[in-house]
DNA sequence: CCCTGATTCGC
DNA sequence: GCGAATCAGG
């Protein structure tokens, strides 16, 4: 791979925007992050602070509610936007995934208003075992923020989106998915056997 | 250990 | 110019 303007382009808003050098990596693919970090220092915009310029933007983002996919993949164009949904999860994983239960089990979980929440898999049937271990691991859970998440913590969200009382479990994350094993438990299930009998 | 950017230096 | 190896740090 080499630097072609385009690439470079890719390189020099990202780094803008406060991504870091092995984020950038990945987008680009086909370079390391030391090759970034290299290049950025042969554009000479080591230093994030760009003169007469927009006024330092923080890194990545502030979100009141919830930013997940850190990683827009594709499209160099569009800037990504900063306000989907609860969903957080990234897995390239095909099993059906019943969207995270946020929050809340006497009451409906609250959403931030105007995003619709995916299919919740309400009343499923999840083992007594999961459930508890669920309950205990999110006592102990690191309480992340979105930006602090990474690829190897799980990304299970804690707590109410609406309100301060929201955060990611952030326990080491099983390899290849996105939650911890005691999320994983009821994150990832089997084919419903009869649930869903038509289509 | 995970991660960050910075620097060096052979290519 | 490039980027792996290394350094220095959180």
């Amino acid at each position: 791979m080499s630097w072609t303007d385009e690439r470079v382009e890719t390189l020099k808003r990202m780094w803008a925007e406060g991504q870091s050098a092995s984020q950038i990596a990945k987008e680009l693919g086909g370079v390391t992050r030391n090759a970034v970090i290299g290049k950025v220092h042969r554009l000479g915009l080591s230093n994030r602070s760009e003169e007469g310029a927009e006024a330092a933007p923080e890194p990545v983002a502030k979100p009141a509610a919830a930013a997940p996919a850190p990683e827009p993949k594709p499209a160099p164009e569009p800037a990504p936007a900063p306000k989907p949904k609860p969903a957080v999860a990234a897995a390239p994983e095909p099993t059906p995934e019943p969207a995270p239960q946020v929050a809340t089990f006497n009451r409906r979980p609250i959403v931030p208003a105007g995003q619709p929440l995916p299919p919740q898999p309400s009343a499923n049937e999840i083992s007594p075992e999961a459930l508890a271990s669920v309950r205990e691991v999110e006592k102990r859970a690191r309480k992340l923020t979105l930006m602090e998440l990474t690829e190897r913590t799980c990304k299970w969200p804690i707590g109410d989106p609406a309100t301060d009382k929201f955060w990611f479990c952030g326990l080491p994350s099983v390899p290849g998915k996105p939650y911890c094993e005691a999320h994983v438990g009821v994150a990832f299930q089997p084919m419903s056997s009869r649930r869903d009998r038509r289509r």
